[in-house]
This record gives structure tokens, C-alpha cells and sequence, in this order.
DNA sequence: TACAATAATGATACACATTCTCAATAATTT
DNA sequence: AAATTATTGAGAATGTGTATCATTATTGTA
């Protein structure tokens, strides 16, 4: 009876390189320009790389997924002007904290802050100083 | 010159009410079943009641979005075995925290848990005995 | 009340991200 | 090397969400 194959493909390789090196937050098609896989192949390997927890996945409002690779916990900061992922630092865990007493079990926490992004903020003033 | 119309359609209403009556997360395609509102309507009704308010926008991953009737601030908690969305209340404004002095502007904080829900985790262990 | 101006609706078609199917290929076990 | 299973890629399919646009409803004004 055949076991398990390899944990990492060539192909999962290629994807996790790309997400490690850019070092930002890419979507899949951002990915697949960038590497010679099959498109099945990127969404493939993007899902098992969650499983391994070697990457995790961004879900924004009516967007398409974000991938990045997972290098320590963090909220998002995402801005509603110019679309641009910020990484905030967050220590505590707050998912443990909101659970409390309810009996669920917690796998992972995502937290994602909305708003207006300092970059944006000051383009604006610029704006209306010139207006 | 005619002015802003009424705030509120008879279609924003009845989407709007289905959320208030039903009391839990419903994607467009279950407001849709119904109420007897063309599918773009249900759409940009949705989109009105967020900006408005009234609504709020849940992006799941891997999912298609859900929408619930504003009544109070909360985290969620999404069930990864039965996909069963439980609000959980939550005080303190996690997102001013977060943002510290970045320099970003705040518009709305998301926060939400994944895992494994009380009555999944109470049927796994029932399942465990049976085996 | 009728008219003019604008906003909202519904039917249809469309766009686009993600997934499915399946034959071909690669890896692993015996 | 043969047998078995996993993975890949090409292409098609799925399905959520939008754009278009003619029609209808609403509001303000004369």
C-alpha cells in the first residue's frame, strides 16, 4: 500500500517561494504571473500550504482572497481609498478573550481594521489645500 | 429640480426586514428566496443598508458573503465543521487599540474566530464513544 | 392635477475568481 | 520493473456579484 507522498511539491515550493520573498500580500493571480503552475495547481497548492499553516489566507470585503506567508500573528489594516494591506503587531490574544466561557473551540482569529490609511489621509489634506 | 428620493424603498425595507425577522446570517442568495426582489435590486439594497447602517458585511473565507441586521457591536465565531455563525459580544474597541499611532483612520473593526463550535465538539465526542 | 426631472427597478447579459473533470504524468511501494 | 496512488495541467463549468438599459415609480414644480 503507497503512504503519503511528499509533503511539498515542486509546485507548493514555487508558490511558498514567491509568497516568502515578495513579502507582501499577493492574490492568486498575482501568484500565478509570477510562476509556471497551472492555475488548479495555484489554488491547490495555496489551500494545502494553509493546511501546513506555511501560509494564511485574507478574505476582504467583496475582493478576492489575499495570500501571505505566515511569519508571526498580526492584525490587517485595510485601506478603503487606495486598497493597500498594512500589518498591525497585536501580542494578546483576543480570540481566547472573545470565546470566554462559550464552550468553542478556537483555531484561529482574524482581525481586520477598515478605514483611511495615513498615506491616503495625507494626500487628502494636500488635495484641499490646493482646492 | 428634483431632490434626493425617499431614504428607504419598499425593496430595501422588505430585504431589511427579512434580516431584522430572521435574526441570523443570510447570504444574498437566501434573502433572495424570499423575498420577491429582482437579484440586483437585492444587491444594491444591501449596499444601501450597509452605508446606511442598518447592515452589516461578514466576509467569510472561501465563502460568499453574509449579512446580518445591525443591532449591537460583535466578534464572530464561525464553526469550520458545520459552518454555524455565533455572535460574540465584545466591549472594548480592539480596533483603536491595534492602530495605536500608526496614523491611520479607523472606519470599522472586524473580528472574527474560527473553530470548533460547542455541539460539533459534544457530537465528535459522541461519535468517539459510539466507535 | 399634469409635467418635468431624477431615481430605482427588473430582465438580461456579462465579468471574473474559483473549482471540477479527467486524461496524462510523476512519485512511491513492493 | 510493475503496480498503485497522488499530482498536475488543460479546458470547461460554476456561481457570485455587476453592468447595461429600457421601463416604471417618485418627487418637485408649474
Amino acid at each position: 500500500m503507497a503512504r503519503m507522498r511528499t509533503q511539498m511539491t515542486p509546485q507548493m515550493s514555487r508558490v511558498l517561494e514567491i509568497l516568502k520573498t515578495e513579502r507582501v500580500h499577493l492574490n492568486a493571480e498575482e501568484i500565478l504571473q509570477q510562476v509556471d503552475v497551472s492555475r488548479p495547481t495555484v489554488y491547490r497548492a495555496l489551500d494545502r500550504l494553509i493546511q501546513e499553516g506555511f501560509v494564511c489566507r485574507l478574505s476582504l470585503e467583496g475582493d478576492r482572497s489575499v495570500y501571505e506567508y505566515v511569519r508571526e500573528v498580526h492584525a490587517h489594516f485595510v485601506c478603503r481609498n487606495c486598497g493597500k494591506i498594512y500589518d498591525l503587531p497585536f501580542s494578546k490574544d483576543i480570540g481566547t478573550e472573545l470565546i470566554g466561557g462559550s464552550g468553542h473551540q478556537m483555531e484561529k482569529t482574524d482581525v481586520t481594521v477598515y478605514g483611511t490609511c495615513r498615506n491616503c489621509l495625507k494626500d487628502n489634506k494636500k488635495q484641499e489645500e490646493i482646492l
